[in-house]
DNA sequence: GATGAATTACTCGGATAGCATTTGTCCGAGTAGACACGG
DNA sequence: CCGTGTCTACTCGGACAAATGCTATCCGAGTAATTCATC
């Protein structure tokens, strides 16, 4: 069980992008420099958080990716189900109705899976602590240091 | 970042093994049939849980699985963190350092990565979670035929 | 100097390989009970 | 009837093959700013 690397990468490209005051577009060859990662790549990891509404990208020269909400309102929750998806991990099959369950009254399946309903139940207890956290959440902790470099990085070649 | 079925099977193995009452070995073979699943595959998946303490196996005829444990000592947390690993799903790879951030400081980055801290924290909510339920829990809320019927299944045979 | 066309730089989306993990199968080694034989 | 040796059935553990998904790259199409030519 084991999250792809699109998350971290999409996690610290929304927070790059939040470091930069004027929320200039910044291109996915600047963002991966940034973070010394496969351009092309990053590339087709970001594009889901352009769908899901939380990057807006612009097309053109001095075009690329910025926010296209404030930190404030960008969840960690919505990267995560923006980049990785949105179904559960865990899969019930309900193999409890196979085999030898099949001879079983269909009355007895009324009620959802238990080991389905006690997986959900963690599942959302992992949701609604990534829900809780926002971009800004993150930006409080960060080093004073690092969103400056980060403009100096993005911004000073621009100009 | 999708769970293995193994978790599945494991879970409802457990389950129907805490349902016998007299904690005589049930064959993967046996158990195999009673969700219809593959005999070998179900073998590997549960040999872990042997490893982990959760299951006993014995060999020889008549041989097979059985709790190791009582059903109140047995986490979900347990059966999960044996099938599918005690890794974290989210890995940090400390790509902050990389490209841009290798210039910085090693100061800078004293405290750990505010991104692997807030996934991490959400990870924690989620084991904290599965820990607190346990096989007889889910023991208590399942339907009152369905012990019977597997113990016909499995206790009958073997009779 | 202003207008419009061509150029350039960039993103988007899909198509396509390489690699890792998961899923599934198979076989030899070891162990405990069942059976047969001899005392 | 009892003890001993052999046989059988079962699990364990590892080795191996197939399938699925993840990682990575490339190319054509579209778009907007820049550049250049023209008026």
């Amino acid at each position: 069980m084991l999250m792809g690397e699109g998350v971290e990468w999409g996690m610290h490209c929304c927070l790059a992008l939040s470091w930069l005051e004027d929320r200039a577009p910044v291109s996915t060859g600047r963002l991966a420099e940034l973070f010394e990662l496969p351009p092309e790549y990053l590339k087709k990891r970001l594009q889901p958080l352009v769908r899901a509404g939380i990057l807006s990208s612009s097309p053109g020269p001095r075009g690329g990716y910025a926010l296209a909400r404030a930190p404030e309102q960008i969840s960690l929750m919505d990267i995560v189900a923006a980049v990785e998806g949105r179904e559960d991990a865990f899969r019930c099959t309900e193999i409890r109705q196979r085999g030898a369950g099949a001879e079983a009254p269909s009355s007895e399946f009324g009620r959802p899976c238990g080991v389905a309903t006690a997986m959900r139940r963690a599942e959302l207890a992992w949701r609604r602590e990534l829900a809780a956290q926002t971009l800004a959440d993150l930006l409080a902790v960060s080093p004073a240091a690092a969103p400056a470099r980060v403009r100096r990085f993005c911004e000073g070649l621009s100009a």
